[in-house]
DNA sequence: GTGCGCACGTA
DNA sequence: CGTACGTGCGCACG
């Protein structure tokens, strides 16, 4: 396979808006509009040039953008800029959307950023790409974008119509006005450019202006030196030098806009053939379909060149050597292979010297296994892998540990990009190296894997091992590229890297759980959901299932004849808040059998999946993931531990199955007290919510004395409960209606109550709109520790959409940098645990919580290490506060 | 078997 | 018509 261009790729720039406008007019609109009267011409030009352009151009990595109104940084500075321009056509409205849901489909990248313009965008990349090594193809129907050409950056300039297109090399741009392209701007600052209604100088052409300056070398020194022009035309020019000045000024492009997608997003990829299909037969573009297929539908980017990579089996003997011929190159990709009960049967490794070697484990003689210990415990020698937390894990069940990992690509991936479906390798790979790691190996000519290793039964094919391992190698380059440009470099290293080993030691330890006393509970709540079952049986007559909310709706709305509830897509609700406010209205009891029913069902399937995993060493062991929260929190499956019951008498009892094993003696739980509301404080910097926190009073009933203008301690029960609702709800982007019902008070009443709050906490109102306005800007949000989160519906024209995006901006940073304080505590905590030599150990984490289970005689020590170490994960204006309790059992370890 | 909607547990 | 998750059920697909 060989590449099409020799440096990292080919960047295609549209101007979205141009081209659009362009298209419109150079095609009759009666000529190109769907059946039912909607207008295409604009959207069918613009298509029809992109499929040329991808055909012609063949570039490897793609972007559109597209201007967001007509205001900008520069009508600011000159309120004219571009105001000779005619309203925008009606029918022209609206196609732009259709244009960028084409892109949608064509999964190409469309760009815009508020109060600049599609050029800025593309200035921005096209710098950012040419410093990169790329060609760059700009195809833009505006001149200012001459000024990007150079050697490695070219412009396709529409002369008519959409198909004929000029190519601006800078020999080209040189001839056709006698500058260089860098000189372009400045030419065009002193001839005018009457399609953004800057006027030049009067009577000076691109002819004049070009001489002028070629014989004062640039633009800076003609006007320094503007008295030395001879002539008429010197004359006006000295008449025009703030215009001039002010021209060039507006016409040069922004380069370093801050964007929310990188180079490496912009890699090409496959359309989505099914969203092409409905897109396109929404338009009804049958030809431009056809053209597109003929693109073909391997349509990603040329893929990079796939390093050849000379691969071994090691025999029996031969690892030490090839460690020491192999394994000191600047970074080792390493993957596990075994079966699904954890033992490590085979490795592959992919050294940075194009070497890679199969190893299987059931092979190595003794002095081999020493060597491969010692290789993956060598602090001096980087390794790499996918995610690594099961790989990790695996090793350490064969007696071996890993040092010096400096990438899992599956983390990288997760940090640039964190709301991201999954991270499989074969999809970064893809869509980070536009490579297919799911081909099939290289055959040579008689049909025969190039890597010939024969068959071996119960191992997966090392062939496609050590081409997983080859391509981790090459894409932790990609993404160590792309981390340093989200600024995530320091988080993966001093964050997620570290969390990773922690998460894996607390997954391997587990919990333990007092399994009879499950049993036991189990057999309570069994009862009570057969009695419950019979009541409500009972009471209708008849039997239901219970858990079928359509079969609910049927005895509820038709047999009863109760009110209906809110409205859901498939019916009415039957949800607690539904069913308890039914209960209020008709007081049946069958009501009251069914809730306690859920209740007691809930509890009892708790139990049962708890049940289920405890494994042969008598705990739980729960798996973290570390990449599936977009706001940077860690989530637990099998079980979930993050959701055990606490707020009820009856679910806390659950509480109690948790329990220290043998050989300790308690269990300790250590949380953050409102550390949402602290990193709020923190980061408004209002004065009296920090003197709140710094008080260490009840920060509610603090806060609702402000409010309310009372003293603390004269502060109502229910004016503390009410802030307490607005406190907790602003991180969510609380809603006076949803306040409202919260509170159980009319919308009015809330509203009043977030005004006085707001009049009181000025900083916090214009800190949440900051959130946003800044998220709207840049398109993402950043946590204390730069964590990002894109939200690109924050400019959706779909309100549903925007608004929950908006909360989504307000929330992210405060929910994220939670996060990133609880993570750094976590590995502080336990870095402070191995270097004091306890043997106290971290079990779980619950977002804002740890629990640890005490080793004998330390409970004292352990909890002043915990309040030490969580109160200085971050240096906040305000205290983080650090609440511990001791017990039993995980219920009576809390506080 | 798979995917979706609903319901509900946690922070 | 406040955020972030995971699980289990019923039900409608195939």
């Amino acid at each position: 396979m060989t590449a099409e261009a020799e440096g990292p790729g080919k960047l295609l720039l549209v101007d979205g808006h141009s081209i659009a406008f362009r298209a419109f007019f150079a095609l009759p609109l009666d000529s190109f509009a769907t059946s039912t009267g909607q207008p295409t011409n604009a959207v069918y030009g613009f298509v029809a040039m992109l499929i040329g352009l991808l055909r012609e151009e063949r570039p490897t990595h793609l972007a559109v953008a597209f201007d967001v109104s007509r205001t900008t940084f520069r009508t600011a500075l000159y309120p004219d800029y571009k105001a000779t321009r005619s309203a925008t056509p009606p029918e022209f409205i609206g196609q732009v959307d259709l244009i960028k849901e084409v892109l949608t489909a064509l999964r190409a990248s469309a760009l815009e950023v508020v109060d600049y313009e599609a050029d800025d965008i593309i200035a921005t990349l096209a710098s950012q790409a040419s410093q990169a090594g790329f060609e760059v193809v700009i195809c833009s129907g505006d001149r200012d974008t001459f000024q990007l050409v150079d050697q490695a950056t070219t412009v396709l300039y529409p002369r008519r119509g959409t198909s004929d297109l000029a190519r601006m090399t800078p020999a080209a741009v040189e001839e056709k006005y006698g500058v260089t392209p860098q000189r372009y701007p400045e030419l065009a600052a002193l001839v005018g450019e009457s399609s953004d209604n800057l006027p030049g100088v009067p009577g000076v052409g691109p002819k004049t202006a070009a001489k002028w300056l070629a014989a004062h070398d640039g633009l800076d020194n003609l006007l320094d030196q503007a008295d030395q022009v001879g002539g008429k035309a010197g004359q006006t020019l000295r008449q025009h030098l703030d215009q001039v000045r002010r021209n060039r000024r507006l016409n040069a492009l922004v380069r370093d806009l801050d964007l929310p997608l990188g180079l490496s997003d912009l890699a090409r990829r496959p359309w989505d053939a099914q969203a092409v299909a409905t897109v396109f037969d929404a338009l009804q573009f049958r030809v431009l379909r056809q053209r597109l297929n003929e693109i073909g539908p391997a349509a990603g980017p040329a893929p990079e060149p796939v390093p050849v990579r000379s691969a071994v089996r090691l025999e029996a003997g031969q690892v030490a050597g090839w460690l020491e011929r192999h394994g000191r190159t600047e970074r080792t990709a390493w993957s596990v292979r075994g079966r699904a009960d954890g033992d490590v049967e085979a490795l592959a490794l992919a050294a940075a010297d194009d070497q890679t070697a199969w190893i299987e484990v059931h092979r190595l003689e003794p002095a081999d296994d020493r060597a491969l210990a010692d290789w993956l415990g060598d602090p001096t020698r980087p390794k790499v892998g996918h995610a690594c937390k099961p790989s990790l894990r695996q090793l350490w069940g064969r007696g071996w540990d890993l040092a010096s990992l400096v990438s899992d690509t599956e983390l990288a991936a997760y940090l640039v990009r964190p709301d991201q479906r999954g991270y499989d390798l074969a999809d970064l790979v893809q869509r980070y190296l536009g490579r297919d790691l799911t081909a099939q190996p290289d055959r040579d000519d008689h049909g025969q894997p190039a890597l010939d290793f024969g068959a071996d039964p119960g191992l997966d094919d090392p062939e496609s091992a050590l081409a997983e391992v080859g391509a981790v190698l090459d894409l932790s380059r990609a993404l160590d590229a792309a981390l340093a440009e989200a600024g995530a470099s320091q988080l993966m290293d001093s964050v997620e890297l570290p969390l990773q080993r922690i998460l894996a030691r607390m997954e391997e330890t587990g919990v333990a759980v007092d399994v009879d006393r499950l049993e036991a509970l189990w057999q309570d709540f069994d009862r009570a959901v057969r009695r419950a079952e019979q009541d409500a049986h009972g009471e209708v007559g008849h039997a239901v299932n219970l858990a079928s909310p359509k079969q609910l709706q049927v005895v509820l709305f038709d047999e009863l004849d109760m009110p209906k509830t809110r409205k859901l897509k498939t019916g009415h609700s039957t949800d607690a808040e539904a069913l308890e406010g039914l209960y209020a209205k008709t007081g049946h009891p069958f009501l009251a059998h069914l809730l306690a029913y859920r209740d007691a069902i809930r509890l009892r399937q708790t139990i049962e999946g708890l049940t289920k995993t405890v494994a042969d060493d008598g705990r739980v062991h729960t798996t973290y993931l570390q990449t599936v929260a977009a706001t940077g929190r860690l989530s637990s499956i099998e079980p979930n531990l993050q959701n055990i019951p606490i707020r009820t008498a009856a679910g806390r009892q659950i509480r109690q199955a948790f329990v220290p094993g043998a050989g300790f003696e308690a269990l300790m739980t250590a949380d953050y007290s409102q550390i949402e509301m602290r990193v709020m404080a923190d980061a408004s910097g209002d004065q009296d919510l920090i003197e709140a926190f710094r008080g260490g009073l009840d920060f509610h009933a603090v806060m609702a004395g402000h409010v309310f203008g009372v003293e603390p301690d004269q502060v109502t029960p229910q004016q503390r409960a009410r802030v307490k609702a607005v406190n907790y709800g602003l991180a969510y982007g609380l809603s006076s209606y949803g306040l409202s019902t919260q509170l159980g008070v009319s919308v009015g009443e809330a509203q009043r109550l977030m005004d006085d709050y707001f009049a009181r906490f000025g900083a916090v109102r214009d800190y949440l709109r900051s959130l946003v306005e800044q998220a709207r800007q840049t398109g993402f949000t950043e946590t204390l520790l730069g964590r990002r989160r894109y939200l690109p519906d924050l400019t959706s024209t779909n309100r549903t959409r925007r608004e929950m995006a908006e909360r989504m901006a307000l929330n992210a940073p405060m929910q994220g940098s939670a996060a990133d304080i609880i993570k750094l505590a976590m590995i502080k905590v336990s870095r402070r645990l191995a270097e004091s030599g306890l043997r106290s150990r971290l079990l779980l984490q619950v977002h804002d919580e740890l629990v640890f289970e005490v080793a004998p005689g330390e409970a004292e020590a352990l909890e002043d290490c915990v309040r030490t170490e969580m109160g200085r994960a971050a240096d906040l204006t305000v205290p983080l506060d650090v609440s511990v309790g001791i017990g039993p059992d995980w219920e009576r370890a809390a506080h």
